[in-house]
DNA sequence: AGTCTTGTAACTGGCGCAGTTACTAGACTA
DNA sequence: TAGTCTAGTAACTGCGCCAGTTACAAGACT
């Protein structure tokens, strides 16, 4: 995996997950079927625990499972789970030169923000249960 | 600078263009505007010049400029020049352990070209002139 | 010839992140 | 109680991307 590996291994998971919603799965599992490794699958499922989209348990019988019915997760929340912010940047310092250029800045940066909410919004739109079922169709 | 920071340069030298197309800029003036390196500059510009947007010359006199009046040049222009492909991933590896995973790969994937060509398309509706007259509304 | 510019190659350093190891903390089982 | 199975987490490694930098070649004008 390269680029976007976190979204991309949180949308695989979940969407495995979504087939089986009764059945918890150990980090074990889901980093075998995702070919990586236990730890980082918990990093990546802990943030999405944090967001409320996943339970997990300790213990024997213990692991991971949807938090929410599937219809009930879009791939906004998962992106604004994984705090991702693609688009948008992230500056925070520039002593902007003169006025001008200040004022060419925040137009920039506003631009590119509404571009991102945009992205939001269009994610919003799918959900894991979309994606689940999009092989029949 | 920290993240997009090619896009957001990109941005804000053509953005600082536009507002006086018949100069012609260095890439020392564009790295001392944006705080960065000529070289920097150099790098980011050879992609927009590659893909058409702008024009450079060498020798006394010579510099950047424009190739493209600033109303003919979408953010969707930009953003494809630089090869960013931000939502899309790249895998071109994973063998798939059963086709079920196969499947549901194909489709995670699906879904986020999908939501590329979403960013793409909304790219498409903002030019570098909108982006430089947005100050009085 | 001298000067100014782009164009490029090569190297450095930092940052992010997947991967790994090793451990602790719960939760169940026997 | 002891054993085991799990998540949670800290710490470290290694790789890849990229801005920054230095250095130099190539072209264009004076």
């Amino acid at each position: 995996m390269k680029r976007n590996s976190r979204l991309s291994l949180a949308l695989h998971t979940l969407s495995h997950m979504a087939g089986d919603p009764a059945r918890t799965q150990t980090s074990a599992d889901i980093a075998a079927h995702a070919g990586t490794n236990p730890v980082v699958v918990r990093r990546v499922l802990g943030r999405l625990r944090e967001a409320g989209l996943l339970s997990s348990e300790k213990g024997h019988a213990g692991g991971w499972r949807l938090a929410r019915e599937p219809q009930n997760i879009t791939l906004a929340d998962v992106y604004l789970a994984l705090d991702e912010r693609l688009v948008a940047t992230s500056d925070e310092e520039n002593p902007p030169s003169c006025s001008v250029e200040h004022a060419l800045q925040k137009r920039v940066t506003g631009v590119l923000q509404e571009v991102e909410e945009s992205l939001v919004k269009k994610l919003g739109e799918t959900s894991i249960a979309d994606v689940c079922h999009t092989d029949h169709h």
